[in-house]
DNA sequence: TTGGCGTTTGCGGGAAAACGCAAGGATTTC
DNA sequence: GAAATCCTTGCGTTTTCCCGCAAACGCCAA
């Protein structure tokens, strides 16, 4: 098993059940941490006193405090871990349940497993621990199945959440026309925008642009 | 110290570190929930045999699953379990952080505690269920503030809540007008509504309808 | 080049919302 | 009881939103 592991988490008591889980994998050393900068310089220390941490296991959010953050989120914690020691293992431990976020974590950030805060999760994280350790590529069952049937998913891209966010803000539609117009965005005219919100809203099955806005914040796109 | 304790938490490396936290504080028996309904069942089978639990910590967002759910919020469960046992200490552990929603939870549904899913809550959730113990009400330092400077913050009555509701569920101002007058509330004529929703926006400092329901549910007002 | 085909855009008309204004009502104050 | 004040409501105008229609544009294949 591995020696040494790094847990990044942000609430306090969920990190201390995280070790208190490795521990009974008999991986001796574990640090906890509730920053990914401190994460980050972990790393960057054991790899120079050449004790590197094999595996770190990290949330996707921190919650922002009086600190100054360099680092704010998981993603980009495992960007930069990756970047000075690539052959990190990566276990992401996350509420997300966005199945096209996760995804994109084992396509683009090519993290070694995933596992969802659940109710069934102590067992999750000892099996995708041992997994990983083998070399291979953890993904849940619940997760595959979603993976599979994801495709009729509803597929907001960017310019679709750039909208819904700007309309957040109170920016009216003409507004939101000039600053995708600004930005040489496609379809930036009001027509245009008139007729992308009308789709979200048909997707959405909202009526008017509040409730659409609601259902996207209930959902979590916003 | 309490004698025994009911941890109601859907995360269940959260949930074992909780219990983790509680043991050190020499409560002897605590038992561990993923449901609400099963939190429920607990407390009435332990009152019936003449041992109740003597404090509640529970979570407020519980994920569905497979499982059909008869009580599906921390919220619920808090209420049904005061109704069958009135004496019991509730204590809230929950990421919820806007100040408008956690006031209500002490206000309304008569909690002894919150504690906020965050860094130092260690420490936070082991002095909210001592000082509860001690029959005091836990309020944290962080939390007193915020309230304090929301005191004579906005206060919206119920109508106002209404009707930012009924706009998140898709009707146009008309038809909130109908609602309104179908229920002989007072100014419910379509101008009036048209006022009071001009009177939230100044509030909230919102531009739009829009603008206005995302800061709404943003500060926990919905 | 020509001819489809989907996307983008402007226009126009109608619906919904925003808001000033002023006419009652109700309530408070003296 | 009179006056001042506030609340509620309807009317009318301006603004914003909605959406069908058709022209313009880009892309690709014959």
């Amino acid at each position: 098993m591995f020696q040494k592991a790094l847990i990044a988490e942000d609430h306090g008591l969920t990190g201390s059940g995280l070790k208190e889980s490795l521990t009974t994998l008999s991986i001796t050393e574990i640090t906890v941490v509730h920053y990914c900068d401190d994460a980050l310089l972990k790393i960057k220390a054991a790899l120079q006193q050449g004790h590197p941490y094999e595996v770190l296991i990290t949330d996707l959010s921190f919650k922002a405090d009086y600190k100054n953050r360099n680092l704010v989120s998981g993603e980009e914690l495992i960007v930069e871990a990756k970047k000075i020691q690539p052959n990190m293992k990566i276990v992401v431990y996350s509420v997300e349940n966005r199945v096209g976020k996760i995804k994109t974590l084992y396509d683009d950030l090519h993290i070694d497993a995933f596992v969802g805060k659940e109710r069934r999760d102590i067992n999750e994280i000892t099996k995708a621990v041992s997994q990983v350790f083998g070399g291979k590529t953890y993904v849940s069952e619940a997760l595959k199945h979603a993976l599979r049937s994801s495709e009729h998913q509803l597929e907001l891209d960017e310019h679709d959440i750039l909208l819904l966010k700007l309309l957040t803000k109170g920016l009216k539609q003409e507004e939101i026309a000039h600053y995708f117009q600004e930005r040489n965005y496609p379809a930036s005219s009001l027509r245009s925008i008139q007729d992308r919100l009308g789709k979200l809203k048909t997707i959405f099955g909202a009526k008017t642009p509040v409730h659409l806005v609601a259902q996207a914040m209930e959902r979590g796109f916003i």
